[in-house]
DNA sequence: ATGCCGCGCTATGCGCGA
């Protein structure tokens, strides 16, 4: 059983490069953030012929948006998280396939907005927790992938790319992840003895391998004894016209 | 300490992303 992940930064200018890397690594799901498009205009027939089908959460006016692709049979359970009115953010897809619960997220940045928008990313950091401790309880196998704008410790960026306070290094930002972990969500890479960068700023960022890891696939007990390999597909990152984002995945024994 | 890049917009600069 193979999950990955994909900050697309764009699905509409993306869609060769995600057909490709299912070309490449035939992942059995596929989560996908950052389309940046409307529901209905998602590219689903440049990405028809790899044998997916899909599921998409888009959002007008050009932001957030993300869709599951799946060569394996799924229902949708959900496409937000519960605990907070009225928020219209496409940010959280989760799926039921092959008696796990799959969720792609696409966890607020934190630093724009100012102190209101730092808050808010908490806010949906303390949400994703609540729905991982609903899962953990009822030993529900449960897989969280997906770009979480977090730099667990300070080793997950390199030196200086980031100011102190910035959201994704912030204590408070790594005091919610950390609590995810200590709930019982294992973190693939970290787990295997890993610690890749997986995003890269676009100009020559790539080239002098100055990146932050900040794509994470976190799982549940169950998932995480079956955990076989942590990967970064950074041949998509070297490609024309690239994501900021290279893509992740894991790969799980049967179980 | 930051957006030099990239994206989408109702645009020909701005807000946002990390």
């Amino acid at each position: 059983m193979r999950l990955a992940s994909f900050n697309v930064n764009s699905i509409r200018r993306r869609a060769p490069h995600v057909a490709r890397f299912l070309a490449r690594h035939t992942p059995d799901v596929l989560v996908l953030q950052e389309l940046k498009c409307r529901t209905e205009e998602f590219p689903a027939v440049e990405l028809a012929a790899s044998g997916y089908r899909h599921h998409v959460v888009g959002q007008p006016g050009g932001r957030n948006g993300v869709a599951i692709l799946s060569r394996i049979p799924f229902d949708v359970v959900c496409e937000n998280l519960e605990g907070e009115a009225e928020d219209d953010h496409a940010r959280y897809v989760e799926i039921r396939a092959a008696g796990m619960h799959i969720a792609g997220i696409y966890l607020p940045n934190g630093n724009s907005g100012g102190e209101a928008g730092m808050a808010y990313k908490w806010r949906w950091m303390q949400r994703l927790h609540e729905r991982a401790q609903r899962h953990l309880d009822a030993f529900t196998p449960f897989a969280i992938l997906g770009d979480f704008n977090v730099c667990p410790t300070d080793a997950d960026l390199t030196p200086g790319l980031l100011p102190p306070g910035d959201a994704l290094r912030h204590p408070t930002t790594r005091g919610h992840f950390r609590a995810l972990c200590h709930l019982g969500m294992t973190d693939s890479a970290i787990a295997l003895g890993e610690r890749p960068w997986t995003y890269w700023d676009y100009g020559s960022a790539f080239e002098t391998n100055r990146g932050l890891r900040i794509d994470h696939v976190m799982l549940s007990p169950e998932l995480a004894e079956r955990l076989q390999t942590f990967h970064v597909d950074t041949e998509a990152r070297a490609e024309e016209q690239p994501s900021d984002h290279a893509p992740v995945w894991v790969e799980l024994s049967p179980s």
